[in-house]
DNA sequence: GTCACGTATTCCCGTCAAGGAATATGTCGG
DNA sequence: CCGACATATTCCTTGACGGGAATACGTGAC
């Protein structure tokens, strides 16, 4: 499995997801962490090994205490993964504003010239709204 | 589960962020996704269909076969969530420049670029890597 | 050494999701 | 209407994952 798609799952439970909300706040020891997110240490600790392996936070011992913190390294590249993507629409409507200011009407039948609009009845789904997905 | 949640979660499939990767290029087809990829088309329609649910793809209907798009406004979204913890570290490196410049500035340039609770210098996380936990 | 504290690991179990195969739905051409 | 094509859906099985409970490990205090 790619690095970036560990990483997404990782961070797609949302336990894991609660747990680096709360890191982005600062580091925290593993029973700060299950104390403020009202979950059990074990639980804590296995999710705070996998977000480990995937390279999402670091661990530093503290005496008795394992304090965990994010892992910068891992949110840049998301990010830079993020961008390949950002590039994407620009190129796209560059190259199709390109197109239509050379006079070319003549568009070939299979250059997909659909990047607005249209939108049949499927996914409204967007974070920040609740998906129809049947969730339990 | 938080769409923030489900959005990683469908990511985090690797066939499904091949899918992904594959779109980044362009619309296309449930046939030639399935071909390009080498699964079988039932379960390229099955993916797809998680990916709408998370709002990540679009779907348009051209004759007899429906053409898959990515959807901006999902990559945006992960964009700005990024972006919140983006600001973590420019917070933390503002609040150190601050302290410099607050008077306890007789400290040296190179000072380690260490967080609240001081952090040894030695990130070598890399996705894909290790666990946190000190190998010993 | 012994104890208490904080954390990690193990085992068990229920649930869920992904792949395979078969089939249903939908759309176009004749 | 019918057949061919493209895609979606269903059923089934299996493996992975998350939570609960108990326990092992490591460290500091006495």
């Amino acid at each position: 499995m790619s690095a970036a798609a560990a990483t997404f799952a990782a961070l797609g439970e949302p336990s894991r997801l609660r747990i680096v909300e709360l890191l982005r706040t600062g580091p925290r020891a593993v029973g700060d962490i299950a104390d403020a997110l009202g979950l059990r240490q074990p639980q804590v600790s296995k999710h705070l090994r996998v977000l480990g392996e995937a390279g999402l936070v670091r661990v530093r011992p503290q005496a008795r205490r394992r304090v965990y913190s994010l892992e910068q390294d891992a949110f840049d590249d998301l990010a830079s993964w993020l961008d390949s993507f950002q590039r994407v629409w620009e190129t796209r409507l560059d190259a199709l504003g390109a197109l239509l200011e050379s006079g070319a009407a003549d568009l070939p039948t299979d250059l997909p010239t659909d990047l607005p609009t249209d939108l049949p009845p499927s996914p409204p789904a967007q974070p920040g709204a609740t998906s129809p997905t049947q969730e339990t």
